[in-house]
RNA sequence: GCUCCCGUAGUUCAAUGGAUAGAAUAUUGGUCUCCGGAACCGAAGAUCUGGGUUCGACUCCCAGCGGGAGUGCCA
């Protein structure tokens, strides 16, 4: 009877608590199946985890939640893993033994342990769908957070066993076209010959360009009968639209390459701008869209709002527009790839789009007994200006994401040279860039994505307090324990010790804590749950550290305290590995 | 007009409806014979206003106030 009661060792505790107290409840006529144990994390001051079921559940029963709260005590097997106190109104808390912390220690011990843990029982196949810039312009600031949270929600899909795809979806079929291919031609450019830096030239003749037509009905006359010639498949302009895609995607892989960023898939727009015929019929077979003044659009008039405001998937000159390119997107990612999901990392203000595009998608696809993909739009808030408006490429002065990386490089190369004055500039140059981009990166991901930011440069760079570079200092000072020790982190035998001190505890603690973090991080999409984690259970590393010498005479507390900073380490680097944030072994 | 997002220490950010609202930074007092001071320990400092729901509200609902965004042919 208490063999299938008895406690797992469980990567997430939660999880063997919230069970046990299931099953006890379950046939109990006290309680029965209605009971929900609400296990959570706890307050230190209390415990490792608390039930907090009772109180709602007393509430409803009439009942008084103390007296409950004991009987549910009365009725939990004995273990060795816990001790159970009743505490304020009626909250059970569970404070675990050192000897749990010993056993789960002893049982999650690496890399590969962790992930088969963490792994989901059904993996799916998920497109991500990030980054996106346009092409015929510079990545500048405002593509930092779809690339960041983007690829860190890929690397955790990942980890946890699923099959991820990642597609960069490219503006790359734009109005823009229009004006930049006249502007070609009225200044004779060769685009062989742009130099060292022709993406950035090209984004000076579209600017130009697009001073002519704004003052020029003329000019705007012969830009738009560029665009036509293009859609129309004119060779002319067709090679010189390929010849611009090609110089945008070097520049855009130079940063990708620099973030660590590799996609599966880079079709963007243009590649769908043949396949939205067949969309729009099938649209106007299912009666889903309509034609209204002279566009084809679609309401939801169960919608409060899109029954009145349309979701328009082909304009009144018959053009394609993004709208379009994104339905007939859903149908190629569904048919072609047998994707279970997908996600679109974009700026917030895109939230109407797809949320018309999902109502939309789900009303197609139902008509046709199609399964439709969970689709889910992952969105960020808009970095701001000093004026509180969103930084805009048109006007003032766009901050290009290559100076933004740059720069932070550089000011972590000062102060790697700061600290190892005699470092020769290779292993100097690695470092900074490590540091650097591990710092942009960190400060992004560890606030909420859907919050608006001003931009500053010293909040991007900054690396002191919770910084990125805080935790890489963490990684690197446990690297170099083992360096003084001889061993290797994956060479630490058990201890026969449990944790003991205050500060061993607390930091063990904090390392069953992993798992909650990472199911919180994927219930949300939000990458800040995962980053505010690793910065906690860093802090208390540290304090550790500082408070308890590891290198000492005494074998067995040597080993116990090898082992929490091999634990430790081995969650740092999974955790910032998932933000995409490389570690280093010196710095 | 309608819809959505956001108002938390001086500043920048946290807080699955749960116990005394956590950090960073700035200010300030300490650690400084230490396995790496990009560190550690301490002090001081905050939920926009008014109602409501709840055993319990930063969190949910309503009304204000303030900031931002979207709202038919850009993406």
């Amino acid at each position: 009877m208490l063999g299938y009661r008895s406690m797992f060792i469980e990567f997430d505790p939660s999880v063997s608590i919230d069970r046990i107290l299931r099953e006890i409840t379950l046939e109990n006529d006290a309680f029965g199946a209605s009971f929900e144990p609400q296990v959570r994390p706890a307050d230190e001051r209390f415990g490792d985890f608390q039930a907090n079921g009772i109180l709602p559940f007393a509430k409803k029963a009439g009942l008084n939640p103390r007296d409950l709260a004991q009987k549910l005590i009365g009725l939990l097997p004995h273990s060795d893993f816990w001790e159970t106190s009743i505490a304020g109104p009626g909250f059970i808390n569970f404070k675990l033994s050192p000897l749990f912390f010993k056993k789960w220690i002893e049982k999650f011990k690496n890399a590969e342990s962790f992930r088969n843990a963490a792994e989901v029982k059904k993996p799916q196949k998920i497109v991500v769908d990030f980054s996106s810039p346009n092409t015929a312009k510079q990545m500048h600031v405002g593509h930092i957070r779809s690339t960041i949270i983007g690829e860190s929600l890929a690397r955790l899909f990942s980890f946890i066993g699923h099959e991820v795809i990642r597609d960069n979806h490219l503006g790359d079929w734009g109005t823009q076209f229009g004006i930049l291919l006249f502007a070609i031609k009225k200044e004779n450019i060769s685009l062989e010959d742009l130099g060292t830096d022709p993406i950035t030239k090209l984004e000076n003749l579209y600017r130009m360009g697009n001073g002519w037509v704004k003052d020029d009905e003329n000019k705007l006359v012969q830009a738009r009968e560029e665009l036509v010639k293009l859609q129309n498949g004119n060779p002319e302009n067709l090679a010189l639209w390929q010849k611009i895609k090609d110089i945008s995607m070097d520049s855009f892989l130079g940063i990708y390459k620099m973030l660590g960023v590799q996609f599966d898939y880079s079709l963007g727009e243009s590649f769908y701008k043949n396949k939205v015929e067949p969309v729009y019929e099938k649209l106007l077979h299912h009666q889903i869209c309509v034609e209204n003044a002279g566009a084809l659009v679609v309401f939801h008039p169960e919608h409060k709002r899109f029954s009145k405001q349309p979701f328009i998937i082909r304009k009144s000159d018959g053009a394609s527009n993004y709208a379009s390119t994104d339905l007939a997107t859903v149908e190629y990612r569904r048919k072609e790839w047998q994707s279970e999901q997908i996600i679109y990392v974009t700026d917030g203000r895109q939230r109407d789009h797809f949320e018309q595009l999902f109502m939309t998608v789900q009303k197609w696809f139902s008509k046709e007994k199609n399964i439709c993909p969970i689709l889910k739009h992952v969105w960020f808030g808009t970095i701001l200006g000093e004026d509180n408006k969103a930084i805009k490429t048109r006007d003032g002065e766009p901050i290009k994401l290559i100076d933004l990386l740059n720069e932070s490089i550089e000011r972590a190369k000062a102060l790697v040279v700061e600290k190892n004055p005699d470092l020769e500039n290779s292993e100097v140059s690695r470092r900074a860039k490590i540091i650097g981009l591990g710092a942009i990166r960190y400060a992004d991901l560890s606030q909420d994505r859907t919050l608006d930011y001003v931009f500053s440069w010293e909040k991007l760079l900054a690396m002191q307090g919770n910084t990125g570079p805080y935790l890489q200092y963490a990684v690197a000072r446990i690297h170099s324990i083992f360096r003084k020790v001889g061993l290797k982190p994956n060479e630490i035998r058990i201890s026969d010790y449990p944790p003991t001190s205050d500060s061993e505890k607390k930091l063990a603690r904090k390392l069953l804590f992993f798992s909650g973090a990472i199911k919180q991080t994927i219930k949300e999409l939000k990458p800040h749950f995962l980053g505010t984690y690793l910065y906690e259970l860093t802090t208390e590393f540290s304090s550790f550290y500082s408070q308890n010498k590891v290198v000492v005479e005494e074998n067995e507390i040597k080993f116990l305290r090898l082992i929490l900073c091999a634990r430790t380490l081995c969650v740092l680097e999974i955790g910032l590995d998932i933000l995409g944030i490389e570690t280093l072994q010196e710095m």
